[in-house]
DNA sequence: CTAAAGCGTGGAGTACACTCCAGGGTCAAG
DNA sequence: CTTGACCCTGGAGTGTACTCCACGCTTTAG
């Protein structure tokens, strides 16, 4: 697979995988002429990298995660892979719970506002 | 409240603060002497902004939410601030889903991991 | 064979969210 | 009245994540 047909099959630019592997969060084979060549398994791998970040994650946390969906067949670590997943999966629950916490909160704001409640301070820029 | 007040109450730094103002995320009256003052109720909007921005939100996407939770006594927005809610309430959701989702997909790596799965393809950089 | 489409590299530029600094005013304590 | 802590502004610098460009080689279609 050709970095055009990968930028097709993900909907990222050229730049952008180029930018990925520049930064260690991808790899590819190379053909005789130079040109990249992609294993199928890198557009799963790429979709959930898209996935994650547009939930907040940042690319180097992602990259953190390499090791356990890019994984080069190297079953000695299996026990590092549990460890890392274990992380990640807590680190989800948490963004969960911080998520939940502030569809509570602005409800509850809501709520005040409804009941127009008096206690708002005045504020206002007095130019 | 001044700025180095602020500051201490919420963990950010003044000049965050400032940017924040110049940004427009958060408005201060101003002293005789041009010291900003904080109206306490502008540590409760400085904890949500930090919050939302921790869970992945851009500055931007929080300042939509300033008229929900900085709103100047406007009773006349009822129904706009009601709209602006619900948007946000489905933001979040959309973003809890999405993140139940790539929890469900991991663990499911992982089980594939677990059974050593024989359908990886082989990918090395070969230098 | 030629032209277009696709690939390669290196490097500059952009947007966002700060962070730091210089130069200078304000204010309470000694 | 000076010293130090605090405040102001404007502007430069940083890290992240791209995005664009120039220049040149390769592959593919006519």
């Amino acid at each position: 697979m050709r970095i055009g047909d990968m930028a097709q099959a993900t909907g990222l630019s050229r730049d952008t995988l180029r930018f990925y592997e520049k930064r260690g969060l991808l790899r590819a084979r190379r053909g005789a002429n130079g040109y990249r060549d992609y294993p199928l398994e890198a557009v799963d791998w790429l979709r959930y990298l898209r996935t994650a970040q547009q939930l907040g994650f940042t690319l180097s946390e992602i990259e953190a995660d390499m090791p356990l969906l890019a994984a080069p067949d190297a079953p000695e670590t299996a026990a590092l892979l549990r460890a890392a997943l274990a992380n990640k999966l807590a680190d989800i629950d948490a963004r969960i719970a911080g998520l939940s916490q502030l569809r509570t909160e602005l409800a509850r704001r809501l709520e005040m506002q409804m009941q127009s409640c008096p206690l708002r301070g005045a504020h206002d820029t007095a130019a």
